[in-house]
DNA sequence: TGTCTCGGAATGAACGTTCATTCCGTTTTG
DNA sequence: CAAAACGGAATGAACGTTCATTCCGAGACA
């Protein structure tokens, strides 16, 4: 019993070191050895519990993922409006991103990185996969835009890379009231507009 | 002034080669070698142009971000109204990334990368200032809300990213009209809205 | 209880490979 | 022919991974 509370516990603090070192350093600036020294093991234990350097990045980014879905989902009421929902989300998201740079710095270096395998990526997708349902209700039932899946991400999520990194960039606090301003702004982007209605105002 | 000339072509060789290859391996999938090889050179000629990987990386990083601006001041008019500005710029932006999916793969990969230095980010900066004048002349003229510059970029930019990459990835081709309604979008997220003009239309 | 045995977890030095960079002989240029 | 450009073998540092060995804690035994 023992024994596999220690085997958990010695995983996580892999996983946990190395998002602390590739998130500063990246990939290739991020030997196994520094990581093993930072975590205060031998770097043969890693070894142990991964089986190469690649499959630890990739356990690291289903992890992180998991994570940042689990925290949009707090607070999360299904019952409530369409458009609240969306508001939780979509806040639950920066904030974590807020609260957690080093995953999104993670998170966006490792996206496109080529040792991110396609398992991984169909992995992500599937961890995802209730907010992308929560984006077809959205759009079958005229809440949201009748826009391509990958369009309404983009118009959702790239705000929320963005405005967090840039900040993060510079040495400035994203503020609330940047986010609530922001999130407006996305809102705007892919709510539902009758064109006609559009013409009416004009 | 052949020498000249020939210099610029055998950059411009290792640069184009680079890109080929970074943009499919990776920073640490494509050595020197590789790169001297498929250019057809040797490998210590790379270091006549270039001090060392990092530097090439961070002036191809440099180059293609000039391209990019170039390509979206393409049948630029600036006496047209603000919004057709708008468009062609974005549709110009999208545009260049579908032509040169490549370009978007190698910028999106080191746009957070620890090799791309300060100094290069700066640069970047300043290559991009036209894009953001264009953006402070719309929040000066209500054209466009007033919202930080960082969360504008990460609204316009965004989707352009996010909605041709995913289309690569899923072998998709990104169609005419799915650009046509993420333009209008985006605009949606930006443009101005005065808030009692909103009231009157429930 | 104290001692012995055993098995798997942990270790880190060692290995082999890779790679950025250098160096120098050769080729090209003007 | 002098000088610059070039090529690619040589170099040495760095790295991921392996593996022989040590360590440790849990039973077995008396």
């Amino acid at each position: 019993m023992e024994q596999v509370v220690k085997k958990i516990d010695k995983k996580t603090l892999i996983l946990d070191t190395t998002l602390e070192l590739l998130s500063e350093n990246g990939f290739h600036g991020t030997p196994i050895s520094l990581i093993a020294e930072n975590a205060g093991i031998g770097a043969g234990t890693i070894y142990r519990y991964f089986k190469n350097k690649e499959e630890l990045i990739n356990v690291l980014f289903i992890e992180i993922q998991r994570r940042i879905i689990k925290a949009m989902y707090c607070n999360y009421n299904e019952a409530a409006p369409y458009q609240e929902r969306f508001k939780v989300l979509w806040i639950n998201m920066i904030n974590y991103y807020r609260k957690h740079p080093k995953d999104l710095i993670f998170i966006e270096q490792h996206r496109y990185a080529p040792y991110v395998s396609t398992l991984t990526r169909s992995e992500s997708m599937r961890i995802i996969s209730p907010v992308l349902l929560f984006f077809l209700e959205g759009k079958k039932k005229r809440f949201i835009k009748h826009l391509p899946l990958y369009t309404i991400i983009g118009l959702i999520y790239g705000p929320i890379v963005t405005i967090v990194k840039l900040n993060l960039d510079h040495n400035r606090v994203t503020t609330d009231d940047q986010i609530f301003h922001a999130e407006q702004a996305c809102w705007d982007a892919v709510k539902y507009n009758d064109t006609k209605l559009e013409e009416n105002i004009k």
